[in-house]
DNA sequence: ATACGGTGCGCC
DNA sequence: AAATGGCGCACCGTAT
């Protein structure tokens, strides 16, 4: 029933990018949306590429470049920077993007770099290794907006045999500061994940046409709505001008500021208009503040209501109504490496332009609101939507990390952690509902302290509770405190060279070493793991994948896919990840992983008479 | 006019 | 002197 998976996925073995059989390669492009190969406006202008028989070049466009392709399938792995970039371009010109592992340099450097940010485009990268740079005339000419195909062709290909050239050194020189780490596993494990983020980014999202013009026109009604009240208290200020909005709160309504300890007000950074700062206007600001009269109660109600609909306005429902009207309902977004300290994915809006505003729009797919999950729907008649997430993936995570026990255990007893949560609270005298003890829970474990006296009861019993993965993590904090950096049990590097322990024992950079090491093992391995797995399990059927957001993969698929939906899920966030942990890293992981799913004819929403899936799978350890 | 930093707010 | 982490986008105000 699954495809069949290739053989690098098999055996993953990183030593693959020993071989000296691989392709490197550079791709010049028409440059509408930066020469984006999703674009189909777009063409390729030269294809540079330098194999084990030297170095090539084709100037015939995605539609002639059998030469390319074969040397491509004659190689071990492809070699390039950006590789997601030239991998879509590939499949233009008939690769199966599939078949054999990229080294993606960009991608490798992202891992080298660990946590600290610094630019990755090949220019900077270059600089910093001090191999060259690429002929900054052409670079300059593409920069300022010449299409490639404008440029000398003479011109063009010695640009892009350097860049070929460049990348390859690059590639060796990393190879070399890699070696003696734990370090290229990782790159392995970015890299596969990158031909599934080629694929996804193709699909796009699709909305229900029907369903976003009711909440579209639902919304702009109870936005006039509110401003119109808002209008009767706030005599033509603008609600979306933080400064505007200070003037108003903190004089004529007279609310008082939140004050520190020492009675200084906690505000923003000062601006002109504010120079001792700007007073703090955002939600929780608001509600914090105490209203005492009628009016403050209205007006700090009006300003949370217009604030949620402007946002679900202007951020999402007036986009999707465009791309309903104009684009069938399609909307498009980037999933990128190389952003985050993390090293999860984050994702772009590919801007797209709409008529009805004269303007581009454009939308990520990583935070639309839960509440508009169930306004997309699958492209195709009849089809269902899935959802697969991680069950409590970075609390079982910091189980195995923390070599913790007590969560293994609540783990394998299907132990409700809230509701022990909100038991604490509300023991240390104050009431508390599970739902809201739910934010209270895993604040611990990122190092969250403060807080209400009951809450700071919880904490303590959550440390007191976790006491392994609390040591663990305090020895993390030490290591970094001796070394300015952690290298954790997977291989990857995390630095922190501004770390310094204070008198009290305090680490500065505390909470981000609790923090970085449990989301990035979490969501940037083991989820891009699964969701590879799960990506060439399912090749051969119609069904899709159209988005990931960090511990959650959702498709679409026919109906009489679904049993091949939830099993291959299954399988891919659990028993795939186990044995590539395994293999990939010598790392046993010690804490049953679970999936949740969703599936119906919309995202995020079951079948009538249909209950969320829920599967716990033990690890192969015992 | 355009660029940029700050703020606010959505997600995990 | 600070005490949960990580993103991207729309909007505002300010600088150029």
């Amino acid at each position: 029933m699954f495809s069949q998976l290739p053989e690098f996925l098999v055996n993953p073995n990183p030593d693959i990018y020993r071989s000296s059989n691989y392709v490197v390669l550079d791709f010049e492009c028409t440059n509408l949306e930066h020469g984006s190969p999703l674009n189909k406006d777009n063409r390729l202008v030269l294809t540079a590429w330098r194999d084990r028989n030297g170095q090539h070049y084709n100037w015939k466009g995605e539609l002639d470049q059998s030469e390319l392709v074969a040397a491509c399938n004659a190689s071990d792995f492809i070699v390039s920077h950006n590789a997601k970039f030239e991998l879509q371009w590939l499949e233009r010109c008939g690769y199966d993007i599939g078949s054999r592992p990229v080294y993606c340099t960009l991608v490798a450097e992202w891992v080298l770099c660990g946590n600290i940010r610094k630019p990755l485009n090949l220019d900077d990268v270059l600089e910093r290794y001090g191999l060259g740079h690429k002929d900054p005339i052409v670079s300059r000419l593409i920069k300022s907006g010449v299409c490639p195909s404008d440029i000398p062709r003479s011109m063009l290909l010695r640009y892009g045999l350097t860049d070929v050239r460049l990348t390859e050194r690059l590639f060796d020189r990393q190879m070399g500061l890699m070696h003696g780490t734990r370090l290229l596993p990782v790159v392995y494990t970015r890299c596969i994940t990158i031909p599934p983020l080629a694929d996804i980014e193709k699909q796009g999202l699709h909305l229900d046409a029907a369903r976003v013009e009711l909440e579209y026109d639902r919304t702009v009604a109870a936005y006039a709505e509110v401003m119109e009240q808002l209008e009767g208290i706030s005599e033509g200020i603008n609600p979306q001008s933080p400064t505007q909005l200070a003037q108003l709160i903190y004089g004529r309504l007279g609310f008082e500021e939140k004050c520190d300890n020492k009675g200084v007000p906690i505000r923003n950074k000062p601006t002109k208009q504010f120079p001792k700062g700007l007073p703090k206007t955002d939600e929780a600001t608001l509600l914090s503040l105490g209203a005492k009269t009628d009016e403050q109660r209205r007006f700090i109600e009006l300003k949370k209501e217009q604030g949620k609909l402007s946002a679900a306005l202007n951020k999402n429902l007036s986009m999707f109504i465009g791309a309903c009207r104009e684009h069938d309902g399609m909307i498009y977004a980037e999933l990128n490496h190389g952003r985050t300290v993390t090293h999860r994915l984050s994702s772009a809006g590919r801007r797209t332009y709409y008529k009805m505003f004269d303007d581009y729009k454009g939308c990520q797919f990583q935070n639309l609101p839960r509440q508009y999950k169930p306004l997309f729907s699958p492209r195709h008649e009849g089809w269902l939507f899935g959802e697969a997430d991680g069950s409590q993936l970075e609390f079982r995570v910091a189980g195995h990390l923390g070599n913790d026990d007590v969560i293994r255990q609540e783990v394998r007893d299907g132990y409700d952690v809230h509701t022990f949560t909100q038991e604490v609270i509300s023991r240390a005298g104050k009431a508390i509902s599970r739902t809201d003890a739910k934010a209270h829970t895993f604040k611990p474990l990122y190092g969250g302290t403060s807080g209400t006296r009951a809450e700071k009861a919880y904490y303590a019993a959550f440390k007191d509770k976790y006491n392994a993965l609390t040591t663990t993590q305090d020895d993390w904090c030490f290591e970094v405190g001796a070394t300015k950096k952690l290298e954790t049990e997977w291989g990857m590097r995390f630095y922190f060279p501004e770390a310094e322990f204070s008198r009290d024992g305090w680490l500065n950079c505390k909470t981000n070493v609790y923090n970085i090491p449990v989301q990035s093992f979490a969501t940037a391995d083991i989820i891009p793991i699964g969701l590879t797995y799960f990506w060439h399990r399912t090749r051969d059927a119609e069904l899709m994948l159209v988005n990931t957001v960090h511990d959650s993969i959702e498709a679409e698929f026919p109906p009489h896919e679904r049993e091949l939906f939830e099993l291959t899920a299954v399988e891919a966030l659990t028993h795939d990840v186990y044995s590539y942990l395994d293999r990939v890293y010598n790392v046993q992981f010690s804490v049953p992983l679970g999936v949740g799913m969703v599936i119906g004819r919309h995202w995020g929403e079951l079948e009538q008479n249909e209950e969320e899936i829920k599967i716990n799978v033990e690890t192969p350890y015992g």
